[in-house]
DNA sequence: CTGAAAGCGCTTACAG
DNA sequence: CTGAAAGCGCTTACAG
């Protein structure tokens, strides 16, 4: 007959034993110096009456909430997932609850969303911000997960350097001509990917960068992206800076009956949940979501404690990291069948294994 | 020179007024009767100050936190996204919070996820519980998204309902040898869409489940499902139970020569970011989400408002709603060739308009 | 090893 | 219309 009927609370237990609220506290936290003996009895007691620790108690008294705050830009984003559940689990072992925030997409609502994770008393938030946003005046402390080009206070993958990776396998697989598939060049991300890839390419590789929104605003949202007449003008493989966008490639090239890997190569990045099980399964660049998230929320926290030292001085976090990313190699990628015909003017059989 | 240098509370304001900190209680929660303009004042001050009320206090003095809680089986759960950004967006429009707890896939975390949100202190929480999993014995109102096959206390989208019209629209289309796609044989929700399809398909029409799981047993994750046998078997439409695993069939069919949808139709459920965005566009079933979180966070304020009445008792929302799905057809779907063969001993003149 | 007391910030009867 | 006072549940010095 444990616990149900609500609001048991420490004078509860105080009472059932005879003893103060103060050591039921202790005891309970482990703090104080009370006998192992009582410090037995109050836990069975606790236990027997269900107690729960009243969090409104405790925040009020230590000024800490307990709880951190997620904003996001876009819930529906397609990464969203894997940033929430590692920011959750981040925050899960490190004692936090994690509190979301989504500003659905627009950029004004961004705002509103971090003023309402103030007014829960977050002790501090991980900010995915807006493309191009920066955020500032914010009375916690705050871990901002972007593009390492972002200035400020950053904690990312080397979206960069996981360009150069695919640049290279592509390169190495002796593709000499690539598209490369962006959607918004005002995105840090995308940029700092898509001039990966190209330095990863070299210089004896032409790439091209196809801009979806670009394209869109002229055949509205869906159309097609002409990746066959691509093909036709001897682009050999198709980098895009998204699993999604890799998708979107990847269905339309099958659907004009060109082959993949055969006829044509698909990158993407992310991993997203779908890139494995279609088919082919999607070559991707995966990043490290569970450092990241380690990384965001110790900032966090090492933040939190230090706030209470120099006055009421709260410091953004600055801890800048840049997290690498692996390539995941599968079947939307293989050889160029125009090795044979551009081998003499490369160095393909270095980079061919 | 507004707010920073934290704690600001109402005796700040108050004795920067001269008055009590009751009466800047009342004039800033329009509760009290406070003439108009020392309101005006308070408010003045109170926003020149950067007051922030304090959750911890309020929540302490109210005995409520302002908070729901999210409980998610996975957030890597490709539905998630639509469900968190509706259930955020419905909390938000009541003036709650959303704390979210992930069981990441394992049945046992689904509990420790449930107790980590009472120990914050939620006033409620909307469950979508593991497959097949009861919620029971939880100290707080609860709100359980689900199929309306599962007993209990469910909020719930007509998921029979659903695959009845999908099944109805593929019998329009001429089809009358039809895979169904599902997953795993013991969830609520599959089953009943399954049942849906083959409801909405009609006698006439061959109907036979391929399980993903079953299949996956034998070949390993991301193993062919032998689709293309299937056609040559003379199935013309693929029906999924998720628009994830209709991506499966779609690009497996595509990669094995298969023209989609001339020579075989396929479907699936819930709309996912990808499905509008692939080439041919995914036909799909979807549900009102908005609605959804609108019923189960309306159910949910209404327990705990009414929580107070008779005594502590906590009653489980008890709101069983089907909720309609809406039918999006797009280019993944289209009439079945064999129509010519097929159509002598079949109504397939009423049929198809 | 144990307890009495103060106080975190708020709201709510209750007086005036 | 305004204010004094109590109390939500907790933790933390401080005494003993």
């Amino acid at each position: 007959m444990a616990s149900s009927r609500l609001a048991t609370n420490l004078s509860a237990i105080a009472a059932a034993l005879g003893v103060s609220v103060a050591t039921v506290s202790n005891a309970l936290s482990g703090k104080g110096r009370v006998s192992p003996e009582l410090v037995e009895r109050i836990r069975k007691t606790a236990s027997e009456l269900g107690y729960v620790p009243s969090s409104a108690g405790r925040a009020l008294r230590t000024g800490r909430s307990g709880v951190l705050g997620l904003v996001l830009p876009d819930i529906a984003n397609p990464l969203f997932p894997q940033i929430a559940q590692a920011i959750e689990k981040a925050a899960v072992n490190a004692g936090y609850g994690v509190l979301i925030a989504d500003a659905r997409g627009e950029i004004a609502m961004q705002t509103d969303a971090i003023d309402r994770l103030i007014e829960r008393g977050v002790d501090g938030m991980v900010v995915v911000p807006r493309r191009g946003t920066r955020i500032s005046g914010v009375d916690c402390p705050v871990a901002v997960i972007d593009s390492p080009s972002t200035p400020g206070n950053t904690v990312a993958a080397d979206h960069w350097d996981g360009g150069r990776q695919v640049g290279e396998y592509l390169a190495s697989l002796g593709h000499r001509k690539v598209v490369l598939v962006g959607k918004n060049r005002d995105s840090n991300v995308q940029n700092d990917r898509l001039g990966g890839i190209r330095d990863g390419l070299g210089k004896t590789c032409l790439a091209q960068t196809l801009w979806i929104d670009g394209i869109e605003k002229g055949g509205g949202a869906g159309c097609r992206l002409g990746l066959a007449e691509k093909v036709a003008e001897g682009f050999t493989a198709f980098a895009a800076v998204s699993d999604l966008h890799a998708l979107r490639v990847l269905t339309e090239l099958q659907r004009a009956g060109i082959e993949v890997p055969e006829e044509a190569s698909v990158t993407g990045f992310d991993d997203l949940i779908f890139s494995a099980v279609v088919t082919p399964p999607l070559t991707t660049m995966r990043m490290d979501m569970g450092r990241i998230a380690d990384l965001a929320v110790g900032a966090l926290l090492r933040a939190i404690d230090g706030a209470g030292e120099n006055g009421a001085a709260v410091d953004v976090t600055a801890d800048v990291s840049k997290v690498p990313m692996a390539l995941i190699m599968r079947g939307s990628t293989g050889k160029t069948k125009h090795d044979a015909i551009e081998a003499k003017n490369t160095t393909a059989g270095e980079l061919t294994p």
